[in-house]
DNA sequence: TAAAACATGCAACATCATTGCAAATATATG
DNA sequence: CATATATTTGCAATGATGTTGCATGTTTTA
C-alpha cells in the first residue's frame, strides 16, 4: 500500500477500520477518506467518479456494503434510484445506527448535507404503530447557493 | 376498455384522470385502482406483478411518470435503490405536491403507509439554510404487525 | 364517423447491481 | 521474518432496472 495521505488522517482511518474488526486494505481506505474529506454524503457513482475507478464496482458496492454493516457510514433515502451513504460521526454501532439528523439536498448544488447537529423530531403515529428509526430529507437552497 | 371495477369507484377514477386533462386508458385505470384499493405505497415491481404484466414495462413507467408530473401520486424516498409511489390524497397540483405527510416503514410487513394525518414537524436548519420541501420516513412495526 | 391527438408495445440499448470463483493481498502463527 | 490461513479483490457472466425511437393501436375531438 501505497498513498498519499497525511499520517494522522491516515491513523484515524486505520483505527476507525481496526475498531471495526477491518482488515486495512487500499479501496477501504481510500473511500473512507473520500467520505473524511466530504461534507456531503456520497452515491455509489460520486465514489466511482472521485476515485477514478482504480477500483473494481463490485469492490465498491462490497465495500460500502461492509461500511453500513458496521455502522462506519449509514444510508440516507431518496426518490431518484440510488442510494446516498454519509459518514456516520457519532456512536453507531455494528447494525445499529445512531443517524437520526437531518439530511439536507440542495436543489442547486444537488449535494446532501448531513445536519449533524439537526436531529430528527419526534411525530405522534396513530395508535399501533411503533416507530424504531426516523428518517428526515429536507430540500431547499444551501448555505452556498442561497441566492433566493 | 371492459374492466371489473365497482361502478362508483370507476367513476372516481375517470374523474381522476379527466380533472387532470389525462384520456382514460386501461392501463391508467387499472394502475390507479390499484391504488385507491391499497393502504400502502406500491413500486413499480409491485405494479407489474399485481397487474400479472398485463401491461408491458414500458407503459408502467410512462403511467407513473404522468401520474407524479400530474400530482396524481407522489414518491417516496428509500433506501433500497427503488422508488416506490403514494396516492396523493389532499389536494396536490400538477408540479406541485402537498405530500407532506409522514411515511411508515414496517419492518415485518414490509409495506410502506402514507400516514395522511401525520404531518412532517419543522426543523430549525442552520443559518443559510432555505428549506423547501421536507420528507419523513418512519421505520418500525405497523399497526398489523405490532407484535414487539 | 373521420381526422387528429395521444398512448401503447416492441425492440434495442444503456445503466445498475449481484454472484461465483480464481488470483492477489492482508493478517496470524510459528 | 517467512509461511500458512483467512480475507479481499477483480473478472466474467448474468440478471434486474430504466430509457428511447418508432410503428401500431386507441382515445378524443370536431
Amino acid at each position: 500500500m501505497d498513498l498519499v495521505i497525511h499520517q494522522d488522517k491516515m491513523n484515524q482511518i486505520i483505527d476507525i477500520l481496526k475498531k471495526n474488526g477491518l482488515s486495512i486494505t487500499e479501496g477501504r481506505v481510500q473511500i473512507l477518506e473520500l467520505f473524511l474529506q466530504n461534507e456531503g454524503a456520497l452515491s455509489h457513482a460520486d465514489i466511482e467518479k472521485k476515485t477514478s475507478a482504480a477500483f473494481d464496482r463490485v469492490t465498491v458496492y462490497r465495500t460500502l456494503q461492509t461500511f453500513v454493516e458496521k455502522g462506519i457510514v449509514h444510508q440516507i433515502p431518496t426518490t431518484d434510484n440510488s442510494i446516498l451513504y454519509g459518514l456516520c460521526k457519532d456512536h453507531c454501532e455494528a447494525g445499529h445506527h445512531h443517524d437520526e439528523h437531518v439530511h439536507f439536498v440542495c436543489n442547486n448544488c444537488n449535494k446532501t448535507i448531513c445536519l449533524d447537529d439537526v436531529t430528527v423530531p419526534k411525530v405522534n403515529l396513530p395508535k399501533g404503530f411503533k416507530p424504531l428509526q426516523a428518517a428526515m430529507v429536507v430540500k431547499g437552497f444551501c448555505d452556498d447557493c442561497k441566492f433566493n
